[in-house]
RNA sequence: GAUUCCGUAGCUCAGCUGGUAGAGCAAUACACUUUUAAUGUAUGGGUCCUGGGUUCGAGCCCCAGCGGGAUCACCA
């Protein structure tokens, strides 16, 4: 029946009217021949930014982009078009760009069937206007592929001042294409990124250490204390879990004979988000042969300025209106000394019981799960951690707290581990590598045991692991960065999501608008059609439907083009439509 | 997981003690040959996140849900 033909049109309705007219100038351009997707390159030889600051006068020019504003005026128009470099002005001449008598060009194509958004391909030369800005002269223009949906229009003002931003931080991650159109600041954060791992990169190759990858799908989920995801692999038939950390891999690399491997690693726990914690994140790890973790120190606090200088331009930064600088050395202070400075508490020595006494006594809450090295570093995290602002190796961790380290070399309670605070958070974790295959067996045995008590982020025992170790590993100092953190700080960003391109979130619903009415549509359709013409009111007592109910009701058979509501003198009239 | 705030036009946001949904930009039409947040005039545009409830009447009040932000807790 009729119904029919009004549903089947409706995924159209359910256009925005902007949306509809993008998709009318579509129509109208291909009537007037033109392909708004064609399929050949595009000889671009220039770009906006370049072209600003080299200017030359008269200088022929071929560029691209999407047309992000139009003035129109007249017979004469700017637009401005934004490139992968920035944006540039274009001006638009009717009589130039449309010599002889046909004004189709200019008056349909340009000024009407482009919009916001479209991105155009421009022939022309450069020259300046008499305000002064560099502009491009347009000989020709061409459209390379039509925009559907309208941009989010942020617009700046003399003064810098920024209108209408696109600042919803759903939208702006959801659609982080649109953010990277409309924000300059997010593009930038996004090459700053790059730039870092690219200078850590180059860091290390000219030191002559190996770039390698190694399995992100693992049988044993080894070299950290998480929560891993688990997947099945279907042809062997067993599980398999995303790695949480590549540590086991790289040194049974070093085992094999490389002097130093370095991998820029995504790692996976199943843990909760926040605005430091994304279940997918990136993290650097180098191992070096022949070295321990004071060596390890010295390389990576020049890394760390070597990259700032290359991401930021100067050692000196900063963050959340601190200023911080990154230039070596970095201070090294031992954990037992930070917690005495802090606290007025030695560690030294100390038992279980004492030290638990100590917790309570600061006011830190314990349980009995908690063994020394837990208790030492709830301490740590708690009183002193956040009090490094400026870059600082902390050293010497508890034994317990570092099952993959190797022992002290003068107290065997400790191990020869470092993190690096900055901004009173850990950016990078470094340990001379335990390789005695016996000591790393008990080690392992003990988080076997610590398993057993409950803990479900103790680590597995990796028996090829041990094999491989027992074959031999020459001392080795290695070291984790988490390449997200990292640029957080160089960026000045407080939020993980905002240097992760597509941070992890909700999936989204796209609604299915059913084309069916609800059941006290049809309800009260059914009624009025018998009639074909009721009083509003008559036909609500006949529904039997609440007050709410009919009016959603009443409304969304009017949405729909059903009904039609006309209002007389004193009352209200209801018709079906058609 | 707890607390708290938010969800209204394509975008940014108003919306009074509950009384027929507003502005700027964007869009449409007209004017305008070096403008620049171009300007002037006119016009169109809404599932007020969803579902219940209270009410003669809900964008607003109540309940439940969905999505997001912030803070805290947990966790590397």
């Amino acid at each position: 029946m009729q119904l029919n033909l009004n549903f089947s049109t409706m995924s159209i309705s359910e256009l925005s009217g902007q949306e509809q007219q993008r998709r009318d100038s579509l129509q109208k351009l291909r009537d007037l021949g033109i392909n708004a997707y064609p399929a050949e390159l595009f000889p671009v030889n220039s770009y906006a930014n370049e072209l600003k600051s080299d200017f030359e006068d008269g200088k022929q020019v071929i560029l691209a982009g999407r047309m992000m504003s139009q003035r129109i005026m007249g017979k004469a128009s700017f637009a401005e078009l934004q490139d992968s470099t920035g944006r540039i002005q274009c001006y638009f001449n009717r009589d130039e760009l449309c010599p002889g008598e046909d004004k189709t060009l200019y008056n349909e194509v340009f000024k009407k069937l482009l919009d916001l958004g479209d991105f155009i391909g421009i022939e022309g030369r450069l020259f300046k206007t008499q305000v002064g800005e560099i502009s491009v002269h347009v000989d020709h223009f061409h459209l390379l592929a039509k925009s559907l949906k309208p941009l989010p229009l942020p617009k700046t003002d003399a003064e810098g001042k920024v209108y209408d931003a696109f600042t919803d931080p759903e939208l702006r991650y959801r659609q982080r294409y649109v953010d990277l159109v409309v924000n300059p600041q997010v593009k930038e954060t996004f090459i700053m990124r790059s730039k870092a791992m690219n200078s850590m990169r180059n860091f290390f190759n000219e030191r002559g250490y190996l770039e390698v990858e190694t399995p992100i799908l693992q049988p044993i989920p080894g070299g950290a204390a998480a929560r891993p995801f688990v997947t099945h692999h279907n042809a062997l038939n067993i599980p398999l879990y995303l790695r949480i950390a590549n540590e086991l891999y790289l040194k049974r690399l070093i085992v094999g004979g490389f002097d130093g491997v370095y991998e820029f690693a995504k790692d996976f726990r199943n843990e909760g988000m926040d605005r430091t914690h994304n279940p997918e994140f990136t993290v650097m790890e180098i191992y070096v042969a022949y070295k321990d973790y004071n060596w390890m120190m010295e390389f990576t606090e020049q890394m760390i300025e070597q990259v700032a200088q290359d991401v930021c331009g100067t050692s000196e930064i900063s963050v959340g209106g601190k200023a911080i600088s990154l230039k070596a050395p970095f201070q090294r202070v031992t954990m037992r000394d930070a917690i005495l400075e802090h606290t007025g508490f030695d560690i030294q020595g100390k038992t279980e019981d004492e030290l638990r006494a100590a917790c309570e006594q600061l006011g830190i809450p314990t349980d009995p799960s908690m063994g020394k090295g837990k208790l030492i570093d709830e301490i740590f995290g708690e009183k002193c951690e956040g009090n490094y602002i400026q870059p600082t190796f902390i050293t010497d961790y508890p034994k317990e707290m570092s099952p993959l380290c190797k022992e002290h070399r003068e107290n065997p309670d400790l191990t020869e581990r470092f993190e690096l605070m900055i901004n009173g958070k850990e950016v990078a974790n470094a340990y001379s590598e335990l390789n005695d295959p016996i000591d790393q067996r008990e080690r392992f045995e003990e988080q076997l045991r610590l398993s057993e008590k409950g803990d479900d982020e103790a680590m597995f025992i990796d028996q090829d692991f041990l094999r491989a170790l027992e074959y031999g590993m020459p001392p080795t100092s290695g070291m984790g960065i988490g390449i997200d953190r990292l640029v957080m700080l160089l960026t000045d960003n407080s939020s993980i999501q905002e240097v992760l391109f597509f941070p992890q979130m909700k999936p989204e619903v796209f609604e299915k608008k059913g084309p069916e009415l609800t059941e006290n549509e049809k309800i009260v359709f059914d009624i009025l059609s018998k009639e074909k013409s009721m009083d509003l009111n008559a036909l609500k007592e006949r529904s039997g439907l609440s007050n709410k109910q009919w009016d959603k009701s009443i409304k969304g058979l009017s949405k729909h083009g059903l009904t039609k509501v006309t209002k007389t003198d004193d009352a209200l009239t209801i018709d079906v439509v058609g």
